[in-house]
DNA sequence: TTGTAAGCGTTATCAT
DNA sequence: ATGATAACGCTTACAA
């Protein structure tokens, strides 16, 4: 087993230029002050080498920071968040800047070691999508010191700092509002767990308010949750065969959508109306397809990468948010109406006749 | 706009503790040769200062190199690349490590601008999966110091490493066996842009393979090509609706596979049969859900990660590759038969009707 | 138990 | 035009 061997450096290429550690430096940064012949030289043995600078070593002189900007995520499966990332990528790249991605796994430890790992690694900044049940008062000092630090999706917990988050309650309420003024009255509710977690908190809330503008009593047997798509479907099916079941269901995040959409499939039932919250791939691949609150994903990494970059061009100003708007993409699954007419708000005993009763959707 | 403040140091710590830095390093890393008393004092001006240790200088130090894993992938948004990060991340932790993902957007170029920031920080290990078309000749000195770079998915190109891939060509062979066992003796081909590419270029073997050992003959008109979903949705529309058109479509990918899927529901088709290459998310969730060849992606991660621990412990021997087979996942689309029974090559003119006669699967 | 000096691979300063 | 030397923040070796 021979031992690791290490990279060429400046003083090897120097040596073997015979030339000094500084004329080498010269010739790699393209200062003035070297005669032409000299650097073409000393670039010939960086190339026979096989001589590339150290980044850490260049970053510990120049007391900067590195040009990598760092993105922690709760989990690199979700499309959601690859989504984000596309956006930020898009606004850094041009800058010099480099995207490295984390993923959390949701978890509050790892999260926070991940960002401590990227902030001792001087990671020009950080934005962060927090996982939930979270605490960023440790990052208080980093935040004073002019850090730049944005998150996305979920405000900080505990500190305040830049951010960037879809207007939950806004598109929820009008999400519920749509299944609404299509007749339905019993509306359930797929939300994420935690409970207490920023987004589902806010898309309740939209969810409550539109049913009571709508003069519909809040009914907690029509709410569920889940995390996984299979915690999702099994929600569904309960809530579905269920005494009273709901006409509709409003999905509360992509997971809970794509897991109704699994439950109905499976069951063959194509009765109940659905509108969920993000839009996911395959979405328009179902019948009905499904009706969604897209989320500007991209948009959201975009603003953040923004107010990121702007930090470090030295802005020093108070922390902002950015609220952004989803968009309702009606497909065909939120217009379905309950299955008696407007004002049935019963559709258990006649919905699987109704649903092979109706053409189909092409 | 106030300039940005710097992070204290051990310096900083050490005339706050009245104390050398040797002395505050000594209680950072636990090292023996300290008071009790000093090292409480000194942590005690360590948190109040907020003071974090610089990595890079430590790193540097050390001579050593930095403890993160950089894990290259073509897509941050193909769920397929999440998995294999997924399967990575499960064996470097436990070992101290962190793993940081860089997407190259499937363009080699960015993939080799990413490649090579992540080993001028000092990274441990670079994991690749490599984006179509590129060279990787340019890793030879790297390997040839003892770098643990580690192929996923698809092989390096002018480069020899370690490797870890799926049998493609057996999976995909045994893919389209399953369908021509089941009757279709017309079998489309859905496959990746570009046509090298390694992946497709396996699967397109299999998928001959097969059909040689069916006594069928080639057909290239029942092969189309794409890269995002709608195109594949597109060339499966295409497909199907052309004179002689296939009785089922073998996809060589997940988004060959989802478009093929949009395009069947979305114009009705439920007499195609479909068997894909790697499972997706929903994929049992259409009527009928989709038969596919589960890649066993977080094992391939598993793999790469395994070998690119051992070199980092020292191994220098020759490199390896490691093969995993797929799995055959029957879940209906795959077991359809043919419109006019087993020995018909030709279901255009009662395909519609035939589908709609047929019971509808629950 | 504690401190001093050297060195990791760079770049900046100042001679030459 | 080129080179010696210091400095970045830290750890290792050695001295006190």
């Amino acid at each position: 087993m021979r031992p690791r061997a290490s990279r060429p450096t400046l003083k090897d290429v120097a040596r073997e230029a015979g030339v000094s550690i500084k004329t080498v430096s010269r010739a790699l940064n393209n200062e003035p002050r070297i005669s032409p012949e000299t650097r073409r030289r000393v670039l010939q043995v960086v190339e026979h080498l096989g001589f590339r600078p150290n980044i850490l070593a260049r970053n510990m002189r120049a007391g900067g920071r590195d040009r990598a900007v760092a993105l922690v995520i709760p989990d690199l499966a979700n499309p959601f968040f690859a989504s984000v990332a596309a956006g930020v990528e898009s606004v850094i790249r041009g800058h010099d800047l480099t995207l490295v991605v984390g993923s959390s796994d949701e978890r509050p430890d790892r999260e926070r070691l991940l960002v401590t790992a990227f902030l001792d690694r001087q990671a020009a900044a950080i934005l962060i999508v927090p996982a939930a049940a979270g605490d960023h008062a440790y990052l208080r000092a980093e935040r004073r010191r002019g850090m730049p630090i944005v998150f996305i999706d979920r405000p900080p917990v505990r500190l305040t700092a830049d951010c960037a988050v879809t207007e939950n309650f806004a598109a929820a309420r009008e999400g519920v509002a749509h299944l609404i003024a299509h007749g339905h009255r019993r509306i359930g509710f797929l939300g994420d767990l935690p409970i207490g977690l920023y987004t589902r908190r806010e898309r309740f809330r939209g969810y409550r308010r539109a049913l009571a503008e709508g003069g519909i009593r809040f009914d907690p047997r029509l709410v569920a949750h889940g995390h996984r798509r299979q915690d999702f479907a099994a929600a569904t099916v309960a809530l579905v065969t269920a005494d009273r079941p709901p006409t509709a269901i409003f999905a509360a995040n992509n997971f809970a959508c794509m897991g109704a959409v699994t439950a109905l499939a499976r069951t063959g039932r194509r009765d109940i109306a659905l509108v969920g919250f993000d839009d996911f791939d395959l979405a328009d691949a179902f019948d009905p397809p499904i009706t969604v609150l897209a989320q500007d994903t991209m948009r959201l990494g975009v603003a953040a990468a923004e107010m990121a970059l702007s930090r470090l061009a030295g802005d020093r100003g108070r922390a902002r948010t950015v609220r952004l708007p989803a968009r309702l993409i009606p497909r065909g699954s939120g217009e379905l109406p309950p299955p008696a007419g407007p004002d049935a708000a019963d559709g258990r005993a006649t919905g699987g006749q109704f649903a092979s009763a109706r053409p189909r959707r092409q």
